[in-house]
DNA sequence: TGATTTAGGTCAGGATCAGTCCTAGATATC
DNA sequence: GATATCTAGGACTGATCCTGACCTAAATCA
């Protein structure tokens, strides 16, 4: 019965569409009577989508929230806004959805129509990113890579080491992993014939290479522990250690745990530990706190902020 | 066909979850024959969703993008997932986005089941938000205020005017309107009998009355003029006018529109305008654009740098 | 070449569907 | 309280569709 399932469909898009609609003008709008409508919205509740019903005048048919989530229709600008909210949502805006804000987009993206593509494309390249909020990840690599890791499909790209040294390398990709404001791909290295975590925000046009490969046990308990060990032994080229001159309790919820770990000193101190590898980004890190503070260390960030203060002053002055 | 359709429905979920299933799989997971799959790709082709077939060993079915979006069938995570990234994309991370981000959320919302509502919302109170960012608006807000445009409610909220006087109002909601990093929402004041305009920023526990109104015609010609020009009578508190010391060239990509106006001065100048009703975050944002810079007006701004200027310097030692 | 996998025609029995007609409730308005 | 406007759903009928079984064709990979 073609033609019932793509009536259901389209009278569902119409009860998402709407907050009420009587009966007669769901038959009018779908062509049929309203003895079907009647049935239609029955067979809609036998399949779990809880449709309420006011009965009188100025009654209706109204889809309710139910248990479960039912078949989300979309027109074209509302697919866009979803692809591009997620996109944005994967730059650790919120912590711990990042991981399955990549496997909603790659589903998204799987099926979404070319043009609408092109559009979140173009949209894309035109987000406000801070001048100074260090590398960005591009979501175009995140979906790739997603999808590689779930078909078991080889990869290629360009990668450039912390030391600047860069490489081509073929990769069979296990799995991503979101720490902080950082992604990282977690993949058997074909060339070293080992496992190896990259940074994506290093790495450049990957694509597949359409070989398939056999998928190889872990050598960890699970992707995010082997990522965090390999990240706790290759960490930021730039460690600042800072007191804050406020009590824990008043800028804990100021400090966002990915920028770093704050613990109390005293009652009236904390200390701030936070890495990065952009130091101008790290110097506004801190005075964006909004306290006083003093630099223990590196060296570098003395001097970073002593830049930074010395055009605040010209300015001023 | 009850039966057909949830199964037609079924299919598209898994053919939507990953990129490739043979048919004696999909067969064996529907319980039916074979024939019955083949038969359901036939529909879900007729229906306009193009579904790809490999012949021969490793071959199989797999859903490719269409030029119509299909009904996106969604787990619990991902529908998160994807509620938390439309409220993020609400605030203005891309510029042009943020209503329909909020219509994609509001069909969302009104089918997403009460457990995964609770989950988004503990997950939003969690978002990290810069401290001197400037004010925000619940993403909750907007969904109340959208849907009640839509159903043509009468809502009622405490507002507080710019000036601190606080107000409990009742209006006919006409439609919300993104500016910038902000929102208004249009509407009729039952109270003063007229058309006003308010920051959402500035509102507090809308709810709708239960009470359905009349559409009013609008008097401007869309809600966004209007606004745009209720927004011109009602600029920020305080309104900066800086030079910076860069091309106009070199720094357009790093100042976003909405921030305020850049105009070349010279080769070497640019006048920036911006305005914000806080002054550190006002300050902040021209530190940020990380180019020499004067303070034209206003001078309170001086005097916020000053303050920022020297605790930096405190620091540096 | 042979094994695997999709494609699709045909057939028969059973199930389902849509429209028509009708009665029963619920609810808001006059 | 009467009335108009909604939804709810039973009964009937003729037409339509669905599924599984069986079979042949064609593509594809090893």
């Amino acid at each position: 019965m073609i033609e019932t399932s793509s009536r259901l469909l389209e009278l569902l898009t119409l009860l998402q569409g709407r907050r009420e609609w009587p009966g007669n003008e769901l038959a009018g709008r779908l062509e049929v009577s309203g003895r079907t409508i009647r049935r239609d919205v029955d067979r809609l509740r036998r399949l779990g989508y809880p449709v309420d019903s006011l009965s009188g005048p100025g009654g209706g048919y109204r889809l309710r929230a139910g248990t479960a989530m039912p078949p989300l229709l979309l027109d074209d600008e509302e697919a866009i806004a979803i692809a591009v909210g997620l996109r944005t949502a994967t730059r650790a805006s919120v912590t711990g959805i990042e991981e399955t804000a990549v496997r909603a987009l790659l589903k998204l993206e799987q099926v979404l129509p070319g043009h609408l593509r092109r559009r979140v494309r173009a949209l894309g390249s035109a987000t406000v990113a801070l001048p100074i909020a260090g590398p960005t990840v591009d979501p175009q690599h995140l979906t790739v890579l997603a999808a590689a890791c779930r078909d078991l499909e080889a990869v290629r790209f360009g990668y450039r080491r912390r030391d600047g040294v860069a490489s081509r390398r073929e990769v069979e990709p296990h799995s991503l992993v979101n720490h902080g404001r950082r992604w990282y791909l977690l993949a058997w290295d074909r060339g070293r014939e080992d496992w190896r975590t990259f940074r994506l925000d290093r790495l450049t046009r990957p694509a597949v290479t359409g070989a398939r490969f056999a998928a190889r046990p872990l050598p960890a308990r699970d992707a995010a522990a082997y990522v965090a060990q390999s990240i706790s032994n290759a960490p930021n080229r730039f460690e600042a250690v800072v007191i804050l001159c406020a009590g824990y309790d008043s800028i804990r919820e100021r400090v966002p745990s990915h920028w770093g770990t704050l613990e109390p000193v005293d009652d009236r101190c904390c200390r701030f530990r936070t890495g990065d590898d952009d130091l101008g980004w790290l110097a506004l890190r801190i005075a964006m706190i909004g306290v006083d503070f003093e630099v223990d260390e590196p060296p570098e960030l003395l001097e970073q902020l002593r830049t930074l203060s010395a055009r605040i002053a010209r300015a001023v002055g």
